[in-house]
RNA sequence: GGGCUGUUAGCUCAAUUGGCAGAGCAGCGGACUUUUAAUCCGCGGGUUGUGGGUUCGAGUCCCACACGGCCCA
């Protein structure tokens, strides 16, 4: 802890550098602390919420007086002072208001002097007094008296004009205080992870955590973040994914796993991509894409029933949603073959599908294998067709390394995407199980790592010494939590995420 | 990475051709016992993102940088 009396003063603290409003309010905090009185008092007294208080006294007519006496707390977000009579609205953290009045003949000249002299916006307050309700029929708390229960030393921002975008993710505590939707917002994520939860619970799944900290780099092709740890003087990666160690999970015999928590990319961030995002992935014994299809569609209509109250509902941009039902499905050689007009397998050789890329405007890459060609014609053709939840099957092999073969297509892998809104939201795999093919596949991987992608992965020989113990045949399903609330919402991912990654001010 | 664009009072925004930097809310002082973004009278509040340059004079024009937004790769 830091001496307070000889840490030197910031540079905001001179007094000459404080806007105006900052430095009335600490002159005011001085003042009561001066006179004895506590600005932050360690508790005030509380017999009700205001949720409580609104929900205990239904409609009544103006200028009731109930006799009934309450004690509530909240922080003052209007005001209005006359000679003799006082109005405050008094808002909880939950965003329920009530209002306050305090009067000449209840809490006396100098108590109601200090009310005018002592209260700003922004402030916490403690009322007592009868619940009763206005000449205009407001339901309120005629004080008896009050105390201040928190200080506020910054203004807060107007209530009429909407906060500018940046201000809202830098300072989400203002945004929460005064927007409603914010706060909505949060309640929506909160609702929806809780749901989730459920769904597995109370289907026989195994919630686990594992590691964030990972010495190897792989389940997902991804650019990581790199660090340090100091005890085992050892290069560390933050997590790209759970997936190896929710598979080591189900080779120790935890059939049904799942797991709810941050993944970490090392790449762009925009309106959809966020460095740091929730993951949700789960893993179920004797499934195969074809049931983890299912289920994925059942927990995200729990999920949605859960958070919007109906699988057809209006978002917050305005636009409507039908989640119900069976979803769409097609398969990629197929869709892709029919958007471009000729007949694309896994045998198509680079050279053909080179001109169809060329075409749509992208330049390949060295490290481009087949199956990457025929993914980005995949985006450029047929995702953008999708108007309803879209699963999307069966996906070239050389780019799905953690997934088995397809039962019957050759060069396919039994793997699907979900896309909803025209975003990728989901990813399900009958996964490979056979610790020869896996390690082959992870050796070529780490040859093209060794080539200079970034994005491959490394051999992971623990990983593959649990596969020769014997894995399960398991279906696995990634899900992105906060694209999941972008669906739902509408929303950029930034306004889903509560403290998304800023660069400093 | 490229293009366009923005940064002005606590907050949200104006400022004409380069010519005294403004408004609303918020704040300060005063009046008001039923307000709901109250009303009335009076008042204060600015390193115009940072650093350079052009000019008699720069919020405005030029250059660099920082931090955003949109579009593209």
């Amino acid at each position: 802890m830091t001496d307070e009396t000889t840490a030197p003063p910031a540079a905001e603290d001179h007094e000459d550098d404080v806007p105006e409003q900052i430095r009335v309010r600490r002159e005011k905090r001085q003042r009561l602390l001066d006179e004895g009185q506590d600005a932050y008092p360690v508790s005030v007294p509380i017999t009700h919420s205001i949720a409580a208080v609104r929900a205990a006294y239904g409609p009544m007519p103006d200028d009731t007086a109930t006799g009934d006496h309450v004690a509530i707390a909240g922080r003052v977000i209007f005001q209005r002072n006359t000679g003799k009579l006082c109005f405050a609205a008094l808002r909880a953290g939950d965003g329920t208001e009530i209002q306050a009045m305090l009067s000449l003949d209840k809490v006396g000249e100098d108590r109601l002097a200090a009310w005018k002299s002592d209260i700003d916006l922004g402030d916490h307050v403690a009322v007592q007094g009868e619940v009763i309700t206005s000449r205009r029929g407001e339901l309120s708390v005629l004080a008896d008296t009050w105390q201040l229960a928190s200080k506020a030393l910054r203004p807060l921002p107007v209530a009429h004009k909407p906060l500018a975008e940046e201000t809202r993710v830098r300072q989400r505590y203002v945004d929460l205080i005064v927007r409603e939707q914010a706060r909505e917002v949060a309640q929506l994520r909160i609702r929806t992870v809780a749901s989730l939860r459920e769904s597995f619970t109370s289907r026989g799944y195994a919630e686990v955590e594992t590691p964030m900290l990972q010495t190897m780099h792989g389940g997902a092709t991804a650019r990581p973040f790199v660090t340090h740890s100091n005890a085992f003087d050892l290069q560390v990666f933050l997590r790209i994914a759970p997936e190896l160690f929710l598979k080591r999970c189900v080779v120790g015999g935890m059939e049904r796993v799942f797991e709810i928590n941050r993944n970490f990319r090392n790449e762009g961030a925009d309106s959809t991509h966020s460095p740091e995002f929730a993951m949700l992935e789960f893993y179920q014994a004797y499934a195969d894409y074809r049931d983890m299809l299912r289920l994925t569609r059942e927990v995200i209509q729990e999920a949605a029933l859960a958070a919007m109250g109906s699988l057809t509902f209006e978002r917050i941009d305005g636009t409507s949603r039908d989640l119900s039902g069976e979803w769409d499905e097609v398969s990629v050689y197929p869709s892709v073959s029919a958007a471009v007009g000729q007949e694309i397998t896994s045998a198509t050789p680079i050279a053909q599908l080179r001109g169809l890329v060329e075409a749509i405007g992208k330049t390949p890459e060295k490290t481009w294998v087949p199956g990457k060609y025929v993914e980005e014609l995949l985006e450029h053709h047929v995702v953008p067709t999708f108007t309803a939840p879209t699963f999307v099957l069966d996906y070239p092999e050389d780019t799905s390394p953690l997934v088995r073969a397809h039962r019957s297509e050759p060069g396919v892998v039994e793997k699907w995407d979900l896309y909803i809104d025209g975003a990728e939201q989901g990813t399900g795999y009958s996964e490979l199980i056979d610790p020869v093919i896996q390690r082959e596949r992870l050796v070529a991987q780490s040859l093209l790592k060794a080539g200079g992608d970034g994005e491959a992965m490394q051999v992971d020989e623990d990983f593959l010494r649990a596969l020769e113990y014997g894995m399960p045949p398991t279906g696995g399903v990634g899900l992105g939590i906060d694209r999941l609330l972008m669906n739902l919402t509408g929303l950029n991912i930034r306004e889903t995420i509560l403290f998304p990654l800023v660069k400093p001010e």
